[in-house]
RNA sequence: GGUGCGGUGGCCGAGCGGCUGAAGGCGCUCGACUUGAAAUCGAGUAAACCCGAAAGGGUUUCGUGGGUUCGAAUCCCACCCGCACCGCCA
């Protein structure tokens, strides 16, 4: 949720914001209602004012007349209940006058909340211009010594690469067929070490992020109601990637939805909540299954692991104080958490800079992080895959967006020394998703043999096992 | 699924038609005492929105929505959520 009070100050801003994320709204309507509603509100409240104090002032006396009625007789008692019934109109006129206004709000304030839920938080105006994942620019690049991203794998390494695809089927790590006999298309069965390796990056990711880094972990539900949705900023946008339980068809008072990140889980934790300033930064880690219905990507990535209605995930989430600076500095140390994982696994990696049309509503800015993958890419003369950048993170900044959404605050003193309220930042971050990362882990490990070394640090977590395929 | 109970401020908890934006406690802030701290004592301390340069004023809010009433945290109706016990069960 943006700030109202924001937009109605410059309005052009937030009509900036949207043109550059390529967010369509009528920014211009909610001015209009905007300021109707204000005025209908100031209206209605001078006269729910006077009703207030006339109730005040002839309440007494109603009693004081009602108690002298009952000794009273003949003409005393009828002026008495004529006064009576003078003193109970007045406010009761006022009612009424009151109720038109507040069926003209009723009608008009639902229009300016829908329409509020999807004004996108305006780009910063660092985040490059462009309008489709094209125009993301790439900031850096890593890589292991003794591998050169500027050559082909087979150059680096003197044998040419196998997708993962072809590794997971010699090596059984996976089985698609069975997975689409039980749960359809994009579905998919880790198998034996393949199920192993899965839990392997899994387990080590998040005891790194509890271990080194000192994030709390956590475990959040993953069938949420609407409003975590909502409130995290996935929906209305995001309703169509998401299942959707429908169990107020069956009685139920309300429907449930599958997260497609742990963020969500996370940032409703203290939804509605007035944290306390010391309690600040919270530092979250959890792992959870993640749900997406890719609609939309029907005949992208199709096959292999890349991209699935079920995953899992080890997401970071940081809610700070509402300070530009501090924002910008999780930001930088979440995405350096996972460089430093990376790296700790060997993976060739870069960062890339998402520009405004790849950003989404709710983030001011996003830095996408993609693994090397020797498998992807453009087929060359052979009908073989080049190599490419996969996305396997995704840092969002997001300032006080879905901390205003979920009504999450901590108290602060402003600069004169008042006592205020304020909404919080948020930040998240993943730090591994698989099976996906297993794509980069098994491509970059494999050996001419076919072969797939495992990774040093993977190592503990998988009983020792050293390689798979071995004879 | 059955039965019973309940949802009040940052937290706990009282109130059960007007004097209640709400007792009391905890927490927090300031002050006194103290070499300092603890303890103790005193004062203060809800949120959102609107008007206002400010001082200040107004409206709303006791789960949500509707109703009764001159007036509702308090009475009525519907809904949502939670807890306890029983049944079933990973």
């Amino acid at each position: 949720m943006i700030d109202l009070k924001a937009l109605r100050e410059n309005p052009d801003r937030f009509k900036l914001g949207a043109q550059r994320k390529g967010v369509s709204v009528d920014i211009d309507r909610v001015i209009e209602l905007d300021s109707h509603i204000r005025s209908l509100t100031t209206e209605r409240e001078t006269l729910k004012a006077e009703q207030n104090r006339l109730a005040k002032e002839s309440g007494p006396k109603i009693g004081q007349l009602m108690g002298k009625l009952k000794a009273a007789s003949g003409d005393e008692r009828a002026a008495i209940e004529a006064e009576v019934n003078e003193l109970r109109s007045k406010p009761a006129k006022l009612k009424t006058q009151v109720s038109v206004f507040e069926e003209q709000l009723a009608l008009l304030e639902p229009e300016l909340r829908d329409l509020l839920l999807l004004i996108p938080l305006p780009p910063d105006d660092d985040v490059p211009v462009g309008t489709s994942a094209d125009d993301n620019v790439e900031l850096s690049t890593w890589a292991p010594e003794g591998y050169d991203l500027s050559k082909s794998f087979e150059a680096n390494r003197g044998f040419a690469p196998k997708t993962h695809i072809e590794l997971i089927e010699s090596l059984g790590l996976v089985d698609f067929e069975r997975g689409v006999k039980v749960a359809g298309t994009r579905s998919y069965v880790l198998t034996g070490d393949g199920m192993r390796l899965h839990q392997a990056i899994l387990r080590y990711a998040f005891d790194r992020m509890v271990d080194q880094h000192g994030f709390t972990p956590m475990s959040v539900p993953v069938l949420v109601r609407g409003e975590a949705m909502e409130g995290t900023g996935f929906f209305p946008a995001g309703r169509d990637q998401t299942y959707h339980i429908e169990e107020s068809k069956r009685g139920a008072g309300h429907d449930m939805y599958l997260t497609g990140t742990g963020e969500v889980g996370l940032m409703g934790l203290h939804a509605d909540e007035i944290l306390d300033k010391a309690d600040l930064p919270l530092k979250y880690v959890t792992v959870s299954t993640c749900f997406r219905r890719e609609a939309g990507a029907a005949g992208r990535d199709t096959a292999g692991l890349y991209r699935i209605h079920q995953f899992d995930k080890v997401e970071q989430v940081v809610i700070c104080e509402a300070d530009e600076k501090a924002s910008r500095d999780w930001h930088k140390q979440m995405i350096a958490i996972v460089e430093d994982l990376l790296q700790s696994l060997g993976l060739p990696y870069r960062l890339l800079q998402c520009c405004t049309g790849d950003l989404g509503v709710k983030n001011a800015d996003m830095i996408d992080i993609e693994c090397f993958m020797p498998g992807r890419g453009d087929l060359d003369d052979n009908e073989r895959p080049t190599g490419a950048f996969g996305e396997t993170h995704s840092a969002s900044r997001l300032y006080d967006f879905q901390c205003r959404r979920l009504n999450m605050r901590y108290r602060d003193e402003s600069e004169d020394g008042k006592k205020q309220t304020v909404f919080c930042h948020s930040l998240n971050n993943t730090v591994a998703a698989s099976p996906r990362i297993l794509i980069p882990i098994l491509e970059m490990y494999q050996n001419e043999d076919g072969s797939v070394t495992i990774p040093e640090a993977l190592r503990t977590y998988m009983g020792g096992v050293e390689r798979l395929g071995e004879d």
